[in-house]
DNA sequence: GAGATCACG
DNA sequence: ACGTACGTGATCTCG
């Protein structure tokens, strides 16, 4: 915190050397005068409102055209840090308790996840180093007591390899394969991947859940990779894994009939631009319909296990939080042995999925939610990569 | 109070 | 040609 008192203002001064003149950098509009008006920097995008975008993303293609946009990344990323963070979790310090209390909310999110407010802790940094120092502070409320945290492992992709019952991606989950290794493997006619290989296909992966597309694909591949390129992996994917593009149809198919998504245990979620003139909100809408019940479902399970193990644990170990895919408990390190055994199991067995896909819990054990080691529990002797 | 940005899964 | 990946919440600026 210290540090990031001074490197903040530090930074700014830099900026300003380099700008020629002091202006406010966290006024995007400044800002965007400065490098698109004064100094003739290329526009790269246009925000919804017009206003020339002045991202992470428009700043990175900027770099190499002046020294001020670095100065300008690494502020901002400092400027959030000590504010969001810093200045933000002290201030919610409870006077009585000297910890953090959140509210979860239960009826916000539309796909059926909790979400997390004043303060939200659901996320915390995690990224980047500086960022890092922050999770390190939490830590466990008493002597002897340590954090455990439980992940499920892969789950969306799991619950979409249950939803659409794809041949090729159940044997893969089935034979505990690293499932980004095996789709680049797949996507690149190879046995032998690359790990920038396996970049590429893990983003394919993730941009599957979502509705993707070739420019979304270019986008978060970064340069190097065209359009066209993008597209020829996109279709590669749906060839290689026919169950998936069925699905998706399918799915879109149901949501114009019925009007709704449901997840496995039947939430529902109304999407009435499935029929909407515009293009681009129609296409939105699709992608809700192919999101929301593979999102929905693992919210469906996380909160089953939540359930289940709130009676088991209760009084030796306190449920601190959820973070959509994890939960993170407090209890005397005493009891972590005979606790985390039950926690894999009752996560693992919370909502049993279709075609018997295999769900796997990764439980860590440590003095603050960074420093964490894994726990050899009975049902992971064999730790798969992610 | 809307818009822009950025932190997380 | 179009607009461009799902779900959240906190902070700042500016009209």
């Amino acid at each position: 915190m210290r540090t990031l008192r001074r490197s903040w203002k530090k930074l700014e001064k830099e900026a300003h050397q380099l700008a020629g003149k002091p202006f406010n950098l966290n006024s995007p509009k400044q800002l965007a005068e400065l490098l698109f008006g004064e100094l003739g920097l290329p526009v790269q995008r246009k925000t919804p409102t017009g206003q020339p975008a002045t991202d992470e993303e428009a700043l990175q293609a900027l770099a190499h055209l002046h020294p001020l946009i670095e100065t300008l990344l690494r502020y901002r990323e400092l400027y959030k840090l000590r504010y969001t963070y810093g200045e933000g979790l002290l201030r919610s310090i409870h006077p009585k308790t000297g910890r953090i209390h959140t509210v979860f909310q239960q009826a916000v999110a539309a796909t059926g996840r909790l979400s997390s407010q004043n303060p939200n802790l659901q996320n915390i940094p995690i990224r980047t180093e500086q960022g890092k120092a922050f999770r390190r502070a939490f830590v466990a409320g008493q002597p002897g007591w340590v954090l455990l945290s439980a992940d499920y492992s892969q789950i969306e992709l799991r619950i979409a390899a249950a939803l659409s019952g794809d041949p090729q991606l159940l044997e893969d989950f089935r034979a505990g394969r690293d499932i980004h290794t095996a789709t680049a493997q797949r996507l690149f006619g190879t046995h032998d991947v690359t790990p920038e290989m396996r970049r590429i296909a893990k983003t394919v992966n993730f941009g599957i859940l979502y509705g993707i597309t070739a420019h979304g694909l270019v986008q978060r591949l970064g340069g190097g990779l065209s359009r066209t390129e993008a597209q020829q992996l996109i279709d590669q994917y749906f060839h290689r894994y026919p169950g998936i593009k069925a699905y998706i149809e399918k799915q879109i198919a149901r949501v114009r009939e019925t009007g709704y998504a449901e997840t496995l245990l039947g939430r529902r979620r109304y999407i009435p631009h499935i029929h909407s003139q515009n293009k681009a909100q129609r296409a939105e809408a699709e992608r809700l319909a192919i999101n929301t019940p593979i999102q929905g479902t693992a919210a469906d399970m996380i909160k089953l296990a939540m359930i289940r193990l709130a009676e088991k644990l209760t009084p030796q170990a306190h449920l601190l939080l959820q973070i959509h895919d994890e939960l993170v408990w407090e209890m005397p390190a005493s009891v972590v042995e005979e606790v985390a055994p039950l926690i894999v199991q009752e996560m693992e067995g919370a909502l049993p999925l279709p075609h018997q896909v295999p769900v796997e819990v990764e439980v860590k054990v440590g003095p603050n939610w960074l420093d964490m080691s894994p726990l050899q529990t009975q049902s992971s002797k064999l730790p798969s990569k992610e």
